[in-house]
DNA sequence: CCGAATATGTGAACACTGTCAACATTCATG
DNA sequence: CATGAATGTTGACAGTGTTCACATATTCGG
């Protein structure tokens, strides 16, 4: 028992875990099946026991990647802590959730692509917890506070959520124009979201 | 002469024309070498005459997307017919280029992402003009014009750029949170960013 | 408790890919 | 016209996703 059982025990977790630990380090188009196997002492084809393919995979880590990234953003919603009365409050967890969505993408840029990476897989089951019903909730609260009113209630949580995703994505995809350094793209960028949902 | 000279003639011209065919209608990390020589009758190994690697490949073929964007966003700026002075006149310019990228976007979503795929090969040579030089003298006219105030001159194009480039994101990913069915996303974000910079 | 059904892993193949080296042909320029 | 440069071909190599036949372990009904 203690040298190679015939029988890895845990393939599907183990698959998960490695392909996690790889698309960090080395993004998901180079995620490779083979690679997979090999570095967990497994045949190839062992993979097709838990994966139809590799898309599947991959719209696993994906979906995977899409929680982690939900899960930051309900931490740094929880981390704030305000003396303000329920207003200013609730515009304080707001920015929170748009600093850490940016923050997140920076930190984890591999993961975050993951994340969105559009695969021909459809997700099994809807994520829980999204970024989207984080952001929305807290539009509410907003709304709720008396922070911003009740008429941007539909608007907000899109005009928020194309802010940070797309600062997000022109952050980790290399694409800063030149010439145009720039340390405060986080605080402009969600500044003027509160400005534009007020 | 008519049936089939040794040498084709212009394949660099017609491998660009044809990857960006296929990029149009496939995308582009499906796009192939072996496919391009295929569908231009030619060998494999003859693409390489003209690009070092597919990523080089690659790489030129997301410039021209970007190209395309930024002549698309210069045609609806230019398109503008305003009877209002220079400061309405300008917003109403700024906001059609917003409008023009989240179009572009969900019309060519193939090229949008071709646009900003991220590959190892550095672009050539800067884009003339770029997306990015677009939105940044349409907020000087802004500024000039007394639309906005010039404090805003240095974040109102990241603000802008962070929005539209988002949402585009957004809707071409097909990550569309679902039951929130919404046709007025791009007039919200247009008009947020507005709200934003003012 | 045993045998059969089922779950899980292996090995060898297939078609496909990017890439390269050696060779063939045409073009251009002295 | 000859010779080198430019361009295209052939055949190979390693690597990939995927499948099929087979091997082994686990589980469960009698």
């Amino acid at each position: 028992m203690s040298e190679k059982p015939y029988h890895h025990g845990a393939l599907e977790a183990a698959l998960m875990d490695a392909a996690l630990d790889f698309v960090q380090t080395s993004g998901i188009e180079a995620l490779t099946l083979r690679d997979l196997a090999r570095t967990l002492g497994v045949s190839p084809s062992a993979v097709y026991r838990h994966f139809p393919s590799r898309d599947h995979l991959v719209s696993r880590v994906s979906q995977a990647a899409r929680e982690s990234l939900a899960h930051a953003l309900l931490e740094a919603k929880d981390a704030v802590i305000s003396n303000g009365r329920a207003k200013r409050r609730s515009i304080e967890r707001f920015e929170a959730i748009g600093r850490a969505y940016v923050v997140f993408a920076t930190q984890h840029p591999s993961l975050f692509a993951a994340a969105f990476a559009l695969c021909d897989v459809p997700p099994a089951a809807e994520d829980n917890p999204s970024a989207w019903s984080v952001l929305v909730d807290s539009v509410e609260e907003m709304v709720v506070s008396q922070a911003i009113p009740a008429s941007r209630r539909a608007d907000a949580p899109i005009i928020a959520w194309a802010g940070v995703h797309g600062l997000a994505n022109i952050l980790t995809a290399s694409i800063w124009p030149k010439g145009y350094a720039f340390d405060n793209e986080i605080d402009a960028v969600v500044t003027g979201i509160s400005r534009a949902i007020s």
